[in-house]
DNA sequence: CATAAAATGTGATCGATGATCACATAAATG
DNA sequence: CATTTATGTGATCATCGATCACATTTTATG
């Protein structure tokens, strides 16, 4: 959680106690991970690499799930940031109409979050998986916490409904529904289903999903099919 | 690949050859996964259930990769055949316009991808993993036959464009942006995000996908945001 | 039909892994 | 300074993936 980032630097190596052995296996884990893949992962291989008896990790994680679990914690963490990051970093005129403001910071959100799946792969694919969201006690999601990825996309779209651009009506269940699409393109971004796609292929990708689904929620004459 | 199903009913039990163990295996698997979980599963044990030495599953599969590998081969065969079936059992009316027509048959299509998604997790969530999409030498998304899930998403959107419903500007590119949205939602629904909502709620929240997906694509004066 | 060849299954075995244990050492606390 | 707490060690165990020579059954071939 919250990375206390101690001094990085290291290489005063073997003072027996590692110093941050806790933040340093989970970051470690990653850059494994994308290298083997997930099963091609071991605990007794990063310990071996920081210089750390396997044994060592198991003071810090219960198992091996429960440090997965927690990159996975992390993970929603940074997504949250990175999701306020970009939007106050990126919304600069402030003469602009509260349409085209909400618009903007939807806009800017959405990016965060493609943004965010598609430089750490392996922390989003490990979000969305057995370990993330489909944990059994199942509390990485529920959390209705202000700085969560969901409770952002929530404020969003209620800005987007304040500013008019669209109705009530629309607004009501749309957070499903955008956050259906938003992941949908980051989840296949990421999968490798894009594959062949340049950087700007899939911007644009990310773009059509974006106006699509502003375009469909603006008009609300939706019909069941 | 595509099931050749031998008598499952079984129980001559220890002829020395099974009969059937390559998709004995594979069936087996995916419930084995179900139960503790993708790095819960061992061939080991798998073989001991199917009366069989763990060594007689390596004459079918080269590793354990190579089976879920398969697993997935036959997920993206079946999610076809699912699809294909759907559309043709469900569009009954003979006398309905063109373009009800068309609308119904991508309607169903995504019901159909939608289906397959909550009712074979464990698969869907392998062919979207590292041993799917992901896997290295990547012919598995590559397939551009006629019965791969991807190609009839692009005939299904053909026919929106034939019968008027989408104009030709909206039907370029329009592949890739169904795909995230058909993707996106059923990958939430699989992954425990939903994992409150009723079977209705959830059957809803697709319903609001495809609708949105068709009233973007409609209305062609989609802008960049 | 007989027999060679191919397919499939067996049991033993190897190195690596996840996890636990008693024990060792450092850090924090009073 | 002394004691408590946090952290790391090394040994150990059951299990796993994978390979091997060998055994059995099925299939193909002359």
């Amino acid at each position: 959680m919250t990375l206390k980032n101690k001094p990085i630097s290291q290489q005063q190596r073997h003072s027996y106690h590692h110093g941050n052995l806790s933040d340093a296996i989970k970051e470690l884990a990653i850059k494994l991970i994308a290298e083997h893949g997930v099963d091609g992962f071991s605990i007794r291989q990063a310990a071996g690499i920081l210089g750390v008896a396997s044994s060592a990790v198991y003071r810090h994680y219960q198992d091996k799930s429960a440090l997965l679990k927690a990159i996975c914690e992390d993970g929603f963490f940074r997504l949250g940031q990175q999701w306020v990051s970009l939007i106050e970093s990126g919304v600069v005129s402030m003469d602009a109409t509260p349409q085209a403001m909400s618009l903007a910071r939807f806009s800017l959100g959405a990016d965060a979050y493609f943004k965010f799946a598609t430089e750490n792969p392996v922390v989003f694919q490990l979000m969305f998986g057995p370990y993330g969201t489909g944990s059994q006690d199942w509390t990485l999601f529920q959390t209705h916490s202000t700085d969560h990825p969901f409770a952002m996309l929530c404020k969003a779209l209620d800005e987007l409904k304040s500013a008019g651009v669209i109705s009530e009506k629309a607004r009501e269940n749309a957070e499903y529904l955008a956050f259906s699409m938003i992941h949908g393109i980051s989840c296949l971004a990421v999968s490798g289903v894009f594959k062949e796609m340049t950087r700007d292929q899939l911007r644009e990708q990310l773009m059509l999903v974006k106006a699509n689904l502003i375009s469909g929620l603006s008009n609300n004459n939706l019909q069941r099919t």
